[in-house]
DNA sequence: ATCACACAAATTGTCGACAAAAGTATCATT
DNA sequence: AATGATACTTTTGTCGACAATTTGTGTGAT
């Protein structure tokens, strides 16, 4: 039951996907040029769509192009992380502040079911937490937010490109409970309707977990350079 | 000496910002539908690039597209200008943060000289502050903050649309000096690298500004009910 | 008079071809 | 051998035409 499929009407969209999808996963290198007559024949569709395709990809950080150039997949950066986590906590902060001011109460039960499933899950030592759930409580506060440039921004836009993060640098890491523990506060400061304070834990929440990427990221790196 | 001229290349950017400059300050009205056939024919260009900078439009939330319907340009709202400006104080709360941290001492030097000039032009009675002046003092701040996305988003994404609601409602209102004060006390708290502070303000700043167009908005309706 | 269906008109989506620009290789000159 | 100019190749940008979908209209039945 996911909260938010986005379906693809045209042809156009069909490709986007696709391609976002083979991007973020990786299956398309980051740092790649991307090709137009290369991808329409792949992608068996004009090159019309396959230029729409990277327009929107363009559009969401995904791509960089340059006129008369081409496009190229963006690359990963520590640098980049940085930027792309200060935004998201800014934007995901706001988004717990208004969440606290503007969700249903059913909402806000919905939230709390979501989280006592996890926390069964946390204790029974399955960490099948991790990539869905944790998106999931993400996305509702998004939602809650009722705010549509917010949702827009941060469903349709960034949340690809954080997830391009996570996928390529092997983000199945741990830091399972305690991000558990800080959804627990931050939905328990929503029930109480206080913005300030929802904020401020999200904000922290995102803090901390780019912390935790940005760790693992510079050992690896380490790892290599001692390899 | 404008900071960020950016300029077109192709046929396709032109036509882009002469369509978004005609939306923005009004030519094409808020809530037109946007006819390819008929603007290729006005633009003197092919449907494809027409296409082009109406996707384009719709990635920076000027026009809403449907499919296989067409796109119409944004509907100006009471609700819309606060949901947009909840995203403003959201980023531009983070950019003034991020500027307390990241700006050179020349950046700060060069925005004190900017607030002084203002400074005269405030004492001498002159309000030619508010659009250029306004903008530029925001437009650095943002520059300031070193993150590339911040930029990107705010400069080529959300200022065209905060502008829109700003022409259109003809806010060519009041409240230069206080907004200058508050300008004064945010440059302060950068000088003084302290980002905490540099953050509220700019924020409150925003909230001010807000209010002070959602309060021209609804005394407009008024006067308009009852003429 | 109203609703349903079918048809027509108009608009968007997609395609292949041409024009223009960037990149590459070759050759001449120093 | 290095450098610069020139021709060539490849890739992107732009265009007009066709296909598919939606919208508006009109006819007929209830």
């Amino acid at each position: 039951m996911s909260l938010f499929t986005e379906q693809a009407v045209t042809s156009s969209d069909k490709t986007f996907f696709s391609l976002r999808k083979a991007i973020v996963e990786g299956e398309i290198p980051s740092g790649t040029k991307l090709s137009e007559t290369e991808l329409s024949t792949k992608y068996a569709v004009s090159r019309a769509v396959i230029r729409e395709a990277i327009n929107r990809l363009e559009a969401c950080h995904i791509v960089e192009r340059k006129a008369n150039v081409g496009a190229r997949v963006v690359a990963l950066s520590q640098a980049g992380l940085e930027e792309l986590y200060q935004v998201r906590e800014s934007l995901e902060g706001m988004a717990a502040r208004l969440a606290a001011l503007n969700m249903s109460d059913e909402d806000i039960n919905g939230l709390t079911q979501l989280l006592n499933h996890h926390a069964s899950n946390v204790k029974s030592g399955e960490s099948y937490y991790q990539e869905a759930g944790d998106v999931d409580f993400h996305y509702r506060i998004i939602l809650g937010s009722k705010n549509n440039h917010l949702i827009t921004m941060l469903v349709n836009g960034m949340y690809h490109l954080i997830r391009m993060y996570r996928v390529q640098l092997g983000m199945a890491g741990p830091r399972v409970t305690t991000a558990f523990d800080e959804h627990q506060h931050i939905v328990r400061a929503i029930r109480n309707r206080d913005p300030e304070l929802a904020e401020m834990l999200m904000r922290r929440h995102i803090q901390y977990s780019k912390n935790n990427i940005a760790n693992k990221l510079s050992s690896d790196n380490s790892k290599e350079r001692t390899s």
